[in-house]
DNA sequence: TTTATAAGTTTGACTACTCAAACTTATTTG
DNA sequence: CAAATAAGTTTGAGTAGTCAAACTTATAAA
């Protein structure tokens, strides 16, 4: 079994060649990401080349093997229901549940994690609209544009918001969205760098276009 | 903050001097708790009473410190309201959830097992009936003597099985023996070193003296 | 009271993970 | 294209945790 460290690299790697437009992830960004210098990250990816996890030509970027891919799926899929969880059964904070199950993705058996989905009335999706993987691996990771996308007077459904950050997750929900929601695109302005929505009338949030980018939704 | 393998040893000191007569750990059992070597369960005392959360006298027992003591109670209120959790709203089996626990346990913040207790209801005791420590670290740990103790036609309730060896549990839990259910002490036969309970109408188990010892009951 | 044995300690070596700093290769940019 | 800069690698060292095996001290038996 991979170890906890391992895991973590494995996850980060997965969610940075996903961002990234080559499909590889960077030594530099990798080791910001789990929180190591750059000789760190480059040391660690030599074991999980050895553990047949990454393929990683010298001086290049990292990709994740078959069986990589695998594993990122499987800790995606722990982290994502144990965020369920901790929202809708527990009532934690929106924004606190991120760091909670960074941790406790590394100790759910598999027996425990299907009880665990199967009380949660298996969901699709986590609290911030991020897919979860189904138990066999499979993931659709798009479903709507970035909000930035849309023009004016387009009437929207939030869906995914991209960004784990504790602050901007508060910011987004203190301005009332959350996925499900509904908003219409008030103003555009490519000057201003920014775009306002409506979210309940009389109510209208300004994003830049670079925060909009981060929030997916949805026609309708 | 106290590494996992330290909570680990923590505990198991904990245990292991309630258990013992003298109050003390021997270096042997508490490697033998942890799954290591006496070694290694040596060199890691040395850590522990330089963290100082132990005393240990040279070629002596192992006692622990009054924040030793606070941590142990710390990591066992953690484990023992996750195995609550984990039989009573995940239904997963009686004698399997103390190993999940053990990893459990040291992956949960202070916020979120206050949100799982009040979820819970606050439970006074575990699924086994040990007695969880209060958020203060106070607990109450003797309720109620072995089953070995009382005299024929005793009607007792079983309140704790001190034993966590799986086989034991499954075999307990498997005669219906599990905390709050009633019985009647209906033979106690010292030269066959065994005691016969009655559970039921027409539902009888025999046990030997050293496996009552670990089942304890209370009167009525 | 000696002696065998159990309990506890020490030593040397190993894996996993980490950093700082020097170094090499790739990529920009003037 | 050459120089500057960013990205990636290597080296040396350190902490946490572990084992096997040799060793020392305490305890129980003879
Ligand atoms: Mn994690
Ligand atoms: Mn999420
Ligand atoms: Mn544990
Ligand atoms: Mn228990």
């Amino acid at each position: 079994m991979a170890t906890e460290t391992v895991e973590n690299y494995i996850k980060a790697i997965y969610v940075l060649c996903r961002e990234s437009p080559s499909g590889e992830a960077g030594v530099v960004r990798l080791a910001h990401e789990v929180g190591v210098t750059k000789g760190t990250a480059t040391s660690m990816i030599k074991r999980l080349a050895k553990l047949k996890l990454v393929k990683a030509p010298r001086y290049s970027g990292v990709t994740l093997t078959a069986i990589g891919k695998r594993v990122a799926l499987d800790v995606l899929r722990r982290h994502r229901i144990i965020e369920t969880f901790l929202v809708s059964t527990l009532n934690l904070d929106w924004s606190d549940v991120h760091e909670e199950a960074e941790r406790l993705e590394h100790a759910l058996s598999p027996r425990t994690l299907d009880r665990l989905d199967e009380f949660l009335g298996r969901p699709s999706t986590d609290p911030h609209g991020d897919p979860i993987p189904s138990a066999s691996g499979k993931v659709l990771e798009l479903r709507g544009k970035a909000l930035s996308a849309y023009v004016k007077g387009t009437k929207v459904e939030i869906v995914r918001i991209l960004d784990q950050d504790r602050s901007f997750l508060k910011f987004v929900a203190q301005s009332g969205l959350k996925p499900g929601v509904r908003v219409t695109i008030d103003a555009v302005s490519p000057q201003g760098d920014s775009i306002t929505l409506q979210v309940k009338r009389g109510q209208s949030v300004t994003l830049s276009q670079n925060a909009a980018a981060k929030i997916l939704a949805r026609l309708q």
